[in-house]
DNA sequence: CGTATTTCAGCTGTACTGAGATAC
DNA sequence: CGTATCTCAGTAGAGCTGAAATAC
C-alpha cells in the first residue's frame, strides 16, 4: 500500500547521503562509490574482486572498472590469489589506507548528522528495517546464480 | 556509532531495489529513474523541469537529459509555461500515460514485496525514519541555494 | 566435464560543471 | 538591478551486456 511511498523515500535519502559523500570524498579525488571500496578493504585485508563486488553490492565488470581507476591512482593494489589461480585479491596500499583514514576522519560529522535526528533506537531499528528490506539482496552475475543454488538446497531440505 | 552500517544499509537496499525496478520497466525500455520521472508526472499532471527535479530529488541538468530521452519516446511532452515565461511545464502524453499505467501494475508485486517482510507499522516507521534521515535534502542547484533562504529566514525569526 | 573468476570491448543513461540566453 | 529557469556543450564515472581465456 506504500510500498511507493517507501521506494521514494529510499531514494532520496540515497541520493541525498550520495551527494553529500562525494562533496566530501572529492577532496581527495575519490568518488563515494569508490570510498566505499576503500572502506570495504580497510575492514578486510584483501579480497578476491569477486567477494568484494558483493559486499560493496557492485556488478564485478563494474567494480573491475573502478578498481582500474583505483590502482591508476595508487590506492589499490591486486595480486594473484595464493590460493585459486583464477582470482586476484585486492588489498589497500600505503596510499591508499592514508587516503581512506583521511577521507573517513573528515566524513565523521556527516555519518553523525546522518542519524543524528534519529534516537540509538531509531537507527539501530532502520539498520533492521533496510537489511530486510534488502532480502534478497539483488548483485547482477553473483546473487542471481547463488540464490538460486540457496533455492536449490531451501528445497532440499 | 552506527552511521556507516545505516549508510551501507541504504546503499544496499537502494541498488537492490533499484536493479530490480530496472529489470521490470526495461521491458518498456524505460529506466527505473525514468519510471521516477513518470510516476511523479502521473500524480502530478503538469509541473515545471525545477519543481520535478526536486520531486525525483534529480539535479535539474540530469533531468534535462532525462526529459531529452523521454521526449524522443514519446512519452512526455513539454509545453511553455502559461504563467512564466522562463519554465517549461512538462507533462505525460497519451503514450506516456499508457507505458506508465503499464509499467505501474506490472510493478505492483515488486512494491508489494519490498514491504512484505515488514508489517504495516514497520513499514510507516521506516519511511518516518527515512524522510527523516534526508533532511535537509540535497539537490544540487536546487536545495542547496534554496536552504540558505530558509536558513536566512529561520535565522530572521 | 561444467562452473567460477576475471578480462576485455562496447554501450547507455546518470550526474555533474560551467557558461550563456532569456524572463521574472 | 539581481535572481531564477532553462539551454547547451562537455566530461566523468557507474552499470551494465556479451564474449572470451583460464583455472577450479
Amino acid at each position: 500500500m506504500n510500498g511507493h511511498e517507501v521506494a521514494l523515500a529510499l531514494r532520496t535519502a540515497y541520493l541525498s547521503m550520495h551527494r553529500r559523500t562525494n562533496a566530501i570524498t572529492m577532496s581527495a579525488g575519490v568518488t563515494a562509490d569508490q570510498f566505499v571500496v576503500l572502506s570495504a578493504l580497510a575492514h578486510n585485508r584483501a579480497l578476491t574482486q569477486r567477494a568484494l563486488a558483493e559486499r560493496t553490492s557492485s556488478d564485478p565488470n563494474t567494480l573491475r572498472a573502478m578498481l582500474i581507476l583505483l590502482e591508476r591512482e595508487g590506492l589499490i593494489q591486486r595480486l594473484p590469489s595464493p590460493t585459486d589461480g583464477r582470482a586476484r585479491t585486492v588489498a589497500l596500499t600505503i596510499k591508499g589506507n592514508r587516503t581512506f583514514q583521511k577521507l573517513w576522519t573528515q566524513s565523521e560529522s556527516l555519518r553523525a548528522e546522518l542519524v543524528s535526528s534519529l534516537t540509538k533506537r531509531e537507527s539501530a531499528q532502520l539498520l533492521r528495517l533496510l537489511q530486510q528490506l534488502s532480502e534478497p539482496a539483488v548483485t547482477p552475475r553473483s546473487s542471481a546464480s547463488r540464490r538460486t543454488h540457496v533455492v536449490a538446497e531451501a528445497g532440499a531440505q
